[in-house]
DNA sequence: TATGAATGAGTCTTCATTCAT
DNA sequence: CATGAATGAAGACTCATTCAT
């Protein structure tokens, strides 16, 4: 845990006499804490940071979740992990028939979901580059491994077929997916700095990404 | 936190009773540090995780780097900038007239350095993801604006010529590329525990990424 | 730690065997504080020192000052500065006429302070030595100036008057007086240590500096 | 021993190939060791400061004095026994019958050593002032008790005489005597900034001190 | 329910010291 | 002779956590 020197996270400090309880809900705090996972990372954020973040001292964080353990399981639960089985959804159905519908399912909504939670696309990425990143080792065993073999033995069903491009690697095609919609979102900042007049509101985002994917998929 | 196993090969020749100090060179220091970056991030990578895992203490780090700071300038100019120069280096030619053959030349030098350097894609990943990553913040000055906006000017151009599929955003193919390219390599974990069974070898990999760089930018 | 901590207290309120934690108040920090810095110095003291006289972690020093400089602003501005003021209290005076009584009032008031606080002479001593004392160094810009001029002034016009020896140099008299009284008492172990059986009793000390000073101001 | 900032001893560093060897003799770290202590105080000045400032490694100062503990020594029998036997030599006569006359040597020997050597004043009484002055406690043996006694005795013997004002206390007399000495000198820095043209010229300085003297031996 | 005060462990950094070359 | 490389201990400061009130 480094001293990221952004937010100092000065005095929690004792006196200060006529302070006003602070009140906050649980609910705050996960949003303060997704906030600066996205903005410093998971490791970098300490429990101070999320406290001042929301106006309370620390103490009041141990009070809500007992410890950090507790806290990023709650962030995860109440955060992440309905996301995670929003995204998974369409693969709950009958006929895998059709995985590029499927996977333009899955591309809709993870792209629905990163541009309401803007904290998403940077946390998701900042931590599943570690591999031992803290969240996503507690979101994985949400992942419906039966499901994604499933998927995909029907993208392989498909490239035989000439539906899928047959020269991409069936167990990647997704990963790739959530690169080409997640990185664009992760990286909005650099872009803006690198080209500052150029349209990167979510529209833009949006029709970019869905141009993207659509083309990754594409047959030969 | 592991305790690098390292066999501390209690003391090495023969007689030498005492100590047996460890000796580590500068370069050992700054491969032992993308290892752990990639593996737990950079923020949560400790000096003194360094120096254990080279098997030293970790005063010695201060010893070559003087503090966090320069280290973290010594893995920028040392391990990255090389990277990021060769990246771009197809951006130096005079005509830009063939955007697609540069894109693919980035690629190409993109995952050859991905596949060369394990620990790039992951650390790469985790750092950008933070807007304010610890080392992204340092490479930044090293990406030659000027050519990048050329490019981009170009994609345009080509665009209209129907070289590339006009749906994309001209500013965000790069990052697209790039997420394409990485998010395989940093994944590879994850994707290991999912399908255990899949070929995931380098040269599947690099199928794989160049079938789907090729996809996306083939025009409609 | 798994166990949710609401299981606990097995043991508080008869025997209390555990911890007692030590508690202590800001005052008592800088008690702590200026006892060390006249035994040791200033630069010699640890702010672990200051924690294991109070009793209590160094974490703590921390806590109630945040850090060493902010603990040194709090030792000049709740110790130091009040004496300072208090010091030139006699030079807030409409007509400085007899400046001999100015100087006298101050050196009583010096004197006062000095038997009152017996850190107070070794510490001003040894850190006003060092060009560059950390507390001489913000304690400065709380003497008055202008007030301090003026009383030069009017000592060199007493020296012409004759009521002041007048080969003294009006600006250094005052601190000649300074060292006049503060060192016999900066340097009282060292005297003790030399005359074992003389009387180094406060009124003894006083009454000697009192001629002292007295001595010093006479006129030829 | 706190990070003073004046000086932050950077980069003792490795590499440096081609660097001629600095050869350092040992009355130039002694130099260097008093410039400092006189500047930062004894306690705030580490090895690596004093081999800084040679232009030599820390390596180095150990070479010639093995430890810290016995650069002190050698800073004492070097530096400043010398100067403690030329100050107590009047005290080595024969006939103690006028203590006046010899204090007057005294101070006159004070001066002359604090005027020639301007680490004198600050780093004495810095180091007077902690009670436990690492070099003070080194210097103190080497102070002739005896004669100090009998100086003592002769300083009553006059007060009865009517010599010397007998309000003075004889054992605080020699001590008194020194601050009126050493403290002009020591705060000079100070005094130049609170009245930036008054003459603070080593002649200035001295005049006013030996007045100062003879004002304080004088009789009523 | 809330929090101010406390702590132990850990991080970054510097220091005095050692030693092989 | 001289020094670059190494170390353990200590210093400043932060962090997660606890607890009495």
């Amino acid at each position: 845990m480094t001293t990221l020197s952004t937010s100092r996270a000065p005095n929690d400090k004792p006196g200060r006499p006529g302070r006003a309880r602070k009140t906050a809900t649980r609910e705050q705090f996960l949003d303060a804490a997704v906030a600066l996972f996205s903005r410093q990372g998971v490791a970098a954020t300490t429990l101070a940071h999320i406290a001042r973040e929301v106006g309370v001292t620390s103490a009041m964080v141990h009070y809500h979740f007992a410890n950090r353990e507790q806290l990023l399981d709650a962030v995860c639960n109440e955060k992440l992990v309905p996301f995670v089985h929003a995204l998974h959804a369409p693969l709950h159905t009958e006929n895998m028939d059709d995985p590029v519908a499927i996977l333009q399912a899955m591309a809709d909504c993870l792209l629905e979901h990163v541009v309401r939670l803007p904290w998403l696309a940077p946390m998701w990425l900042s931590d599943v580059g570690s591999t031992s990143g803290e969240l996503c080792q507690r979101v994985m065993p949400h992942v419906p491994a039966e499901q994604v073999n499933q998927l995909t033995a029907a993208i392989a069903a498909a490239q035989a077929r000439g539906t899928i491009n047959p020269n991409l690697q069936p167990h990647l095609i997704f990963m790739s997916m959530v690169g080409l919609v997640l990185l664009p979102f992760a990286s909005l900042d650099d872009c803006r700095s690198l080209h500052p007049d150029a349209d990167f509101s979510p529209e833009a985002l949006r029709r970019h990404v869905v141009a993207a994917v659509d083309n990754l998929l594409r047959p030969l």
